[in-house]
DNA sequence: ATCACTTTTTGACTTCGATCAAGGTTCAGG
DNA sequence: CCTGAACCTTGATCGAAGTCAAAAAGTGAT
């Protein structure tokens, strides 16, 4: 989960990892040649599991391109998404041998991976790393609790609501298409994925979007494409704050 | 949330801030000075509001005893805790000027704060506080996540035993009272607080413990004093993966 | 275009936890 | 010891979301 202050737009992986958030903008000359020593890049198709829970995982990564999520499974199989990773957003965690959570590509995936131990002595010689990584982490323990709030008091219809509206914030480069007041954009989930992150079955996903169909809070084309005709509207269907503006 | 290798029983602040997980360790005479000189004791009585959420926070602040809590209220009342605070536990964010959450002392709270603005500077001339606040917040996210597949899938009765567990857990200090298996420890929340961290009301909190109660599971001295007579059993009980043993 | 497959929608019914409403405990202070 | 307030328990009922089942819509390969 990205903070609010590097929306995608202001992101370009072509050159990576000079334009990577957690990396980037500080570094000089040789801590970028440093970087480029250790990096290398894996792709992975929709569907396919980037890494399972408990393995043992050496390198940190960042997304590229595409969509994916961190996961935790019970035995008896019930699944909680635990974060969706967009482009720009960091995966692993330095000083840790195994990964915690799933990990699965929802669409095709690029991501730029650095070894992990070169990585974490690099962190050692170069503070701002850390410093920036800190201030990521911080934010997505943000976004975790707000999720908690979403997961433990909302109703269903709250948290579809508040999905859309989290999704649309965060695809803003379509935010001016049509004209006006509409905003359009994909799903980058299918109906069990939004299950699975809402902690609802696919059903009442499914049942939810519906109604906020026949209600006029959305336009759909297709399956995955929504039209928002008037975002407020959708924002007081989230059970929050609407003061504040999240889209001043 | 503290990290599992900090326990509390590694903490004694009366020394404070030496024995701060956050900053202490590996801090060199003259750092010490440095944060003596920028900290100052902060007493709330149970109850009381420590910061409300959006208010200004000039410091940040490491529990030295007592219990707090982090929450998030919606308009209409809905209430969800996102996090417990324990002694050693660290509140605030560097970097940020208001506060996210509201934090309520939950019995009598005795914090060591230290002025944000200094503390920051600190932090900037010595990585290794940075590095220790990231290990940290790392483990708070993780506890998060624990916390949002505990929201959005176990049901009333599983989150009540992974509550307990959890508690039972930190409070490590009473494991070995009386002889052998059992494990004895105070509820440090009102069922309110616990309805409010599980997602739940009052009513179905009190009515779970009763079950687990009346199915032997755990047994109960007034209202507050828990004995666990077996710990596996409880365990079981939460629907967490057992093998490992987080008791091993 | 057709077939096989996956994903989504919708319907009927059930269930878990919320809600509403009494009572019961515990404890501090008179 | 009594009283009031805060906290907890239990019961009856209701409703939102889960479960089970089937049909419809989309997708992709031949």
């Amino acid at each position: 989960m990205p903070s609010k202050d590097f929306p995608l737009a202001n992101i370009d992986c072509g050159d990576c990892p000079i334009r990577h958030r957690a990396v980037c903008a500080r570094c000089e000359a040789d801590e970028l040649r440093a970087l480029e020593a250790i990096k290398f890049y894996r792709t992975f198709e929709a569907g396919q599991t980037v890494i399972w829970a408990g393995d043992k995982m050496d390198f940190v990564a960042s997304v590229v391109e595409g969509i994916a999520t961190l996961s935790q499974t019970m035995e008896d199989g019930r699944t909680q998404m635990v974060g969706l990773l967009l482009p720009s957003d960091f995966v692993g965690r330095p000083g840790r041998e195994t990964a915690a959570y799933d990990v699965t590509a929802t669409s095709r995936v690029t991501m730029c991976c650095f070894r992990r131990k070169p990585f974490e002595e690099l962190m050692g010689r170069t503070p701002h790393i850390g410093q920036r990584l800190l201030e990521m982490t911080l934010d997505e323990l943000d976004a975790a609790r707000e999720w908690m709030l979403l997961l433990g008091r909302k109703t269903a219809r709250e948290k579809i609501a508040s999905l859309l509206a989290i999704i649309a914030r965060r695809d803003a480069s379509l935010k001016l298409a049509r004209n006006s007041r509409s905003i359009v954009f994909d799903l980058p989930l299918r109906r069990e994925a939004m299950a699975d992150y809402l902690g609802l079955t696919l059903e009442t996903v499914s049942r939810q979007i519906s109604a906020l169909r026949r209600d006029g809070v959305i336009e759909l084309e297709g399956k995955r494409h929504v039209i928002v005709p008037d975002m407020e509207r959708l924002l007081g269907e989230t059970g929050d704050d609407t003061d504040g503006g999240m889209f001043a």
